[in-house]
DNA sequence: TGTTGGCACTCTCAACTTTCGAGTGCTAAT
DNA sequence: ATTAGCACTCGAAAGTTGAGAGTGCCAACA
C-alpha cells in the first residue's frame, strides 16, 4: 500500500513536471508548501517511490520524473479534477454554437474545435450505426438524366444526378421508384443481394440496366454511411511541446497520426457518454504511441451513433485540464446532436476517468 | 550578360546543393564533369557569380549556396524540364483512377495525392464559378417533413431534410416548387433579394414561412457553392527536409499552412492550364513563405471550375521533379474532370515554366 | 522509529578551447 | 585565359573544465 503522505508527493512531482517539463528535484517539493517535512525526509520518500515503481530518474543527480504507472496513479486518484472556469465554458459553448449553427457539425469541425481548446493534436472519429434507407425517390429530369434522393435512418440525405447512355421513359421511372421503396427500404446493407436486384430489375420490366446503376449507388451510401470516418487536426501543436524538440520524434508521430489514426477504441467499446478515458504511454497498442498519452471522451451525435473525440499528447499532458475540457465539449455536442438526455450545463463536476481495466493492460 | 560557361556552373551548383542541401565547393563542381577546366578556373567564376548576385556564401571558406535570383535563373532557363519515367506516369495515373472512380474527386483526395507523389506539403484549391440553380424539387415526405433537392450549374446535387414545427399540406408543395423552379433557377445568388422572396411567398399563399426556409438554403447552397475551398495535406512531409531541423521555423510554417493557406493566387489569375508556376522564397508574398518555395500548377474542374494544386517546399527544392510531377498530375486531373481537350498523354515535355512576372516582384 | 541537517559525491549542462579540414583567394608560372 | 600551389580563414566536432543541482547516507535528535 501507499502510505498518504507517498501520494502526497507523487501528486506533487506530476503537478509539478507536467507544468515545468523538468525533472523535479526534492526541494522544490519542499518549498511548494503542501507538506511539512524537509527535504531531506521527501528524498526519502522519493527514493522508495522510485522503488516501488512511480517515479524514475533520468540518471543518478537529476529529480524524479513520473513513470506511466507513476502517471496512472495520479490519474486514477490523485489529480483534482478541474473545473472549467467560468469563461472557459461560456467561450466553448460560443464557439460550439458557432460551428453547429451553419451546418451539421462534421467530424472535421469537432476534431478542430477540440485541438483549438486543448492545443494539442485532436481527433474525431464517428461510427455510424447500421444505417438504412428510408425512403426512396427518383426525379426525372430529361430522357438521360435523373436525380435518386435517398432519406436514409437519422434525418441524413444523400442525391446523386445520373446521366445514362440510353434515353428512359418517366413511366420506367415511376415502376422503378415505387418497387425500390418497397423493396429496398428499411434493410441493411448485407441484404441488398445481387438476386434482390435482379428480381428487381426484371419486375420493372428494365432492360437497360438502369436499376443496377440505382442499387449500386444505394449500396455505395449506405456503405459509407457504415462506415466510421476519422479525422485528424491541429498536427502541428505537437511541435511547441518540448518532447517533440527532436523533428525525427515529431515527424514519425505526426505521420503516424496523419496515416488515419487507429489509436481510438471504436465508439461502442466506449461505456457512459460522461466518462473520460485515459491512455497513458506504453497501455496504448500502437507502437508510434508508446511514449504518448491519448485521452478520449464520447459524444452521442444522434440517431444512434456514437462519435469520439480524442486528443494526442506527450505522457506529460495536462491530464486534469484536457480531460474536462473535452468532457465538457463531448457533453456539449451530445446535448446538440443527440438524443438529449444528457444533463444541461454543470456537470463536469462529476467527472469520471477510466483506462486501466484489466484487458488494457499487457 | 553571363556567359554559357557561368551558367553551367551555375546549374551544377543548384543541382548539387538540391541534392545534397550543403554548400557546395569548387572541387565538386570541377569533378562532377561537364566543366573542363580546374577547380581554380571554378573558384574565379564563382567568385564573380557571387558578386553577380546569383550565388553566396554561408562563411568565408564555404561553399556556395544558390541565392533566390539564383533559382530563378535556373528555372527560367537552365535547368532540364524533367520528363516523368514510364513507372512513375502509370502510378500515378493508376492513382489517379483509384481515386477518381469511387466519388468525385474532393480537394482534400486532389491534394493528398499531390503530396503523396511529391513527398512534400502540398494543398489544393477550388474557386467554382458562379453557381446556379438549374432545377428545384420538393419531396413530401409528411405533414411535418419534406426534402429539398436542388440541382447546380454543373451536375451537382445538393439536398436536404427540412423538419418543421407546423404542418403544411401537399398543395402548398406543389405550388412552392413550381414558383421557386419558375423564379429561383438561372439566377446568381445576388439576384435572391429579399424582395423576391416576399413576393414568392405572397404568390404562394404560405402563411408558415416555409418559403423563407427554403430560400435560405438556396442561399446557404449558392453561397457554398461559390466560396472557394481549400485543403492542406501532408504537413508533417516539411519535417523530413533539413531546412526544418528547427522545431520553431516548422512549426511556424506549419501553423501558417494549417490555418488556411492563402499562399495561392486564384485559379483565374492562372493562364494556360499546362502552365506551371513557381514562387521562389521573398517572391512569396506571405512573410511566412520568404524562405519557401511555392510551385503551382492549376487544373480544369469541369462546369467553368478550376482547380490549383501547389506544393510547397523549401528555396532547395527540387524544381524539376517537382514541377513535372503537378503538370502531369493536373493534365491528368483536367482529362479526367474537365471539358476534355486536353491533349492525352505524354504532353508533358512541353512544360511551360514561370512565375517572373513584374508584377509579382517587389 | 521517524525526521532532520550536513556533507561528500555524482553527473549533466553550458561555456570555453583545441583541432581538423574543407574551401577560399591570391600569386606566379604556363 | 588557365592552372598549380600555398597560406589563410572559419566553422564544426571533439575535448576540457567548472558550476550547480540533486542525490544518498550518516549521525544527531525528538
Amino acid at each position: 500500500m501507499i502510505s498518504e503522505r507517498k501520494k502526497k508527493i507523487l501528486a506533487a512531482v506530476v503537478d509539478e513536471y507536467i507544468r515545468t517539463a523538468e525533472p523535479v528535484g526534492s526541494k522544490a517539493i519542499a518549498q511548494s508548501g503542501a507538506l511539512h517535512c524537509s527535504s531531506a525526509t521527501i528524498r526519502n520518500e522519493l527514493a522508495e517511490l522510485v522503488a516501488m515503481g512511480y517515479l524514475e530518474q533520468p540518471h543518478t543527480s537529476a529529480g524524479r520524473v513520473p513513470t506511466p504507472m507513476g502517471y496512472r496513479m495520479y490519474v486514477n486518484e490523485l489529480m483534482e479534477k478541474q473545473k472549467l472556469s467560468l469563461e472557459e465554458a461560456e467561450d466553448m459553448n460560443r464557439r460550439l454554437e458557432a460551428k453547429l449553427r451553419e451546418l451539421d457539425a462534421t467530424i472535421s469541425d469537432v476534431s478542430r474545435l477540440a485541438s483549438q481548446m486543448t492545443d494539442y493534436p485532436a481527433l474525431a472519429l464517428t461510427s455510424r450505426a447500421a444505417a438504412t434507407v428510408k425512403r426512396f425517390d427518383l426525379i426525372y429530369v430529361d430522357a438521360n438524366t435523373f436525380i435518386i434522393v435517398l432519406m436514409l435512418s437519422g434525418s441524413t440525405v444523400k442525391s446523386k444526378l445520373v446521366h445514362l447512355p440510353v434515353s428512359v421513359d418517366q413511366s420506367l421511372m415511376q415502376r422503378l421508384s415505387s418497387l425500390f421503396n418497397a423493396s429496398f427500404t428499411n434493410i441493411a446493407e448485407d441484404q441488398i443481394t445481387p438476386l434482390l436486384i435482379r428480381s428487381t430489375e426484371r419486375a420493372a420490366d428494365d432492360t437497360m440496366g438502369v436499376t443496377s446503376v440505382i442499387s449500386a449507388f444505394v449500396i455505395e451510401t449506405l456503405t459509407e454511411a457504415n462506415t466510421p470516418s476519422a479525422f485528424i487536426s491541429g498536427e502541428n501543436r505537437l511541435l511547441s511541446q518540448p518532447e517533440f524538440r527532436d523533428p525525427d520524434k515529431a515527424h514519425k508521430l505526426m505521420s503516424y497520426l496523419s496515416g488515419g489514426g487507429y489509436i481510438l477504441p471504436s465508439p461502442e467499446g466506449m461505456g457512459d457518454p460522461s466518462e473520460v478515458r485515459v491512455l497513458i504511454g506504453p497501455e496504448n497498442v500502437a507502437e508510434e504511441l508508446k511514449d504518448s498519452s491519448v485521452i478520449i471522451a464520447s459524444y452521442d451525435a444522434g440517431d444512434n451513433t456514437r462519435g469520439l473525440i480524442g486528443v494526442v499528447g506527450p505522457t506529460r499532458m495536462d491530464y486534469s485540464a484536457v480531460a474536462a475540457k473535452l468532457q465538457f465539449l463531448a457533453a456539449g455536442l451530445s446535448r446538440r446532436l443527440g438524443g438529449g438526455e444528457v444533463p444541461p450545463e454543470g456537470m463536469h463536476n462529476k467527472l469520471i476517468i477510466k483506462g486501466d481495466d484489466p484487458n488494457e493492460r499487457g
